[in-house]
DNA sequence: AGTATCTGTCTTGTATAGAGTACATGTGTC
DNA sequence: GACACATGTACTCTATACAAGACAGATACT
C-alpha cells in the first residue's frame, strides 16, 4: 500500500482535530477519533494504518487499541491484525435503542412506510450538528436509492435538514453549516439566505419537499417528528423518483405527516 | 461516602476495578467503567451519582461526561441532569452489525426460530469471558421467559455456556468461571469437574440440553455455530417449558442444529 | 432565617500517561 | 543476501490530565 490515502476521509468535523498539531493529546480524544474514523471508513483497518489515519503516534495507538479490544469496544478482525468495532458497542447501541422510545418506534414506522409505499424510507436526526440517517429501509424498486445508516450528509442537501433546523437562531444555523455544505454534489451553490428562508417556510408548512438536490433523479419528502411543541427531534422521509406525479406526491406527504404526528410527543 | 450503595452493581468483572484504590486512574479506563455501569443499570443517572457509582472524583467525572456528551457517546436524558447512552453508540453498534455477517444472519435466524416454534429463542456469544445474550426474540407463550439482550449470565448456568467453551484448555475455563458462577440461583452448587465433563460431551454431541438450571420451569436447548472447524463462535438456543415432551424436544433440537449448521462457516 | 445537600465550574500541584525512540521479528522484493 | 518496510513490544522523559478542594448558585427541609 504505497499511497495509503485510499482511506482518506473527512474526519475534521465534530471533533476539531489538528489544532496545534505537535502537541500531546488526551487518550480519550484519540479514542473518540479512532471510533469516528472507523465509522467513516466502515471497514477493519490495521493498527499502523489507524495510527496514520488519526495522526497519532504508533506506540500510543497500540496501547489504546489494546485497551479498547480488552474492553470489547473493538475487536481484532478475522484475518489477523486489523481492528473494527466490537460486540460491546453493539450491546451499548441496543441499550440506547431500548432507552429511547422515539428511536424504537421510529424504526418501526420507517419499516412500515417503506413496505407499504415500496419507496425508500428513512429516519433522520441531528447528530452533533450534522444531519444523520439513523435508520433506513430500502424500498422495493429495482434500482433503489441506497443510503447507509449512520451516513452524515450536509444539512442543506436534504429536505429533512430544513425541518430539523426549524426554530434555531440564525447564528446557530450559520455555525452548523459550512461553506462547503452549501455546494451541492453537482457543483451548484445554494445561498445561505435561501436556505434559511426554506427552513422557515418548511417549519410553518409542517413538511418539506426537495427535488434533485443530492442527485438529479430523486425527490425527497420529509415530515417533522416533535419531542415537544416546536422542538423537532427527528424527521421521517421518503425518497421517490423525481417524476412522481403531483397527486401521488401529495398522497405520500399526507401519509408521512400522519405517521410523523403519531410519532411525536405532543406535550 | 458511607452508604451510596443503592446503585451498587457488579462492575468488578471485565475490568479489574479497585486495584490500589486511592491511586490516580487513566481517563479512558474511567470512561470504560462509566459505559459498563450504564449498561449494567440500564437507566439514566445523575453525574454526581455516576461519580459515586464508579468511585471516581466528581470533578473528573464532570469533564469526562462532558467529553462523551460532546462526542455523542452519551446524551443528557430528557428530564435534566442525567446521562445515558447516546446516538453515536447506536450508530457504532449498527456498524458492528453490518460488518459482522454472523451476527446479522444469526439475528434473522433467531427471529425466524421464535416465530416458527413460538418459543423464546436467543443468539449467544462469549463476551470478554462471559456468556452474553446477543439477541433474543420473545416467543408467543402467555407467560414468556424474558431475558434482555446484553444480559450476562454465569457460563455454568446455561446450555450455551457448555457449548461455547468447547475446545478450551481446562486452565482457561477455570479462569473464566468463578466460584460464585458455580452456585445456581436456587443455591445448588455445581462441581467444576462435572461442568468440564459436560463441556466435553456437549461438544462431541453437537448440542446441549439443560433442565431447570436457572429456574425450575424451563429447559434450555442449544446448538453451536462454528466460525471455523472446531471453533464455536456462538450458539443459538431455545427456552422451552421443562415438561416439553421428549419427542417434541428432539424435533426442536434437530431444527436448532440444522439452523446452527446453516449459520456456521464451514471452512 | 439557618442548615444541609445537591449541581456545575474553576484553579492548582503532581503523579503519570503519552510521545519519542529503539529493537526484535516477520514479510516481500530485487 | 541485502534492503525496505511492515508489526508488536519495551524503554525512558516530561508535558499535562487527573485529583482535590474551594466556590457560587439551587433546592429542600426545619
Amino acid at each position: 500500500m504505497q499511497d495509503g490515502n485510499a482511506l482518506a476521509v473527512r474526519l475534521d468535523d465534530g471533533l476539531d482535530e489538528d489544532k496545534a498539531s505537535g502537541s500531546r493529546e488526551k487518550g480519550l480524544n484519540r479514542v473518540l477519533q479512532i471510533l469516528e474514523f472507523l465509522h467513516a471508513t466502515q471497514r477493519a483497518i490495521g493498527i499502523g494504518d489507524l495510527a496514520k489515519a488519526v495522526s497519532a503516534p504508533r506506540s500510543t495507538t497500540y496501547t489504546l487499541v489494546r485497551s479498547l479490544v480488552d474492553a470489547g469496544l473493538l475487536e481484532m478482525a478475522g484475518d489477523g491484525n486489523r481492528v473494527y468495532f466490537g460486540k460491546k458497542l453493539y450491546l451499548y447501541g441496543m441499550d440506547y435503542v431500548r432507552g429511547n422510545d422515539l428511536l424504537r418506534r421510529g424504526r418501526q414506522e420507517v419499516d412500515n412506510l417503506s413496505r407499504e409505499t415500496g419507496e425508500t424510507s428513512e429516519l433522520c436526526m441531528l447528530q452533533s450538528g450534522r444531519y444523520t440517517i439513523v435508520h433506513s429501509s430500502p424500498g422495493t424498486r429495482p434500482f433503489r436509492i441506497s443510503s447507509a445508516t449512520g451516513l452524515q450528509i450536509p444539512l442543506p442537501w436534504t429536505a429533512s435538514g430544513r425541518l430539523l433546523l426549524a426554530g434555531f437562531e440564525r447564528a446557530v444555523i450559520e455555525d452548523m453549516v459550512s461553506e462547503d455544505d452549501l455546494v451541492l454534489p453537482d457543483g451548484r451553490r445554494l445561498l445561505l439566505d435561501d436556505f434559511i428562508a426554506d427552513i422557515a417556510t418548511s417549519g410553518a408548512a409542517g413538511y418539506c419537499v426537495t427535488s434533485g438536490l443530492v442527485d438529479a433523479y430523486t425527490k425527497c419528502l420529509a415530515a417533522p417528528v416533535f419531542s415537544a411543541p416546536g422542538k423537532v427531534e427527528a424527521t421521517i422521509c421518503l425518497v421517490v423518483p423525481i417524476d412522481t406525479s403531483g397527486e401521488k406526491t401529495d398522497d405520500l406527504i399526507a401519509m408521512l405527516r400522519e405517521r410523523a404526528a403519531r410519532l411525536s410527543i405532543t406535550g
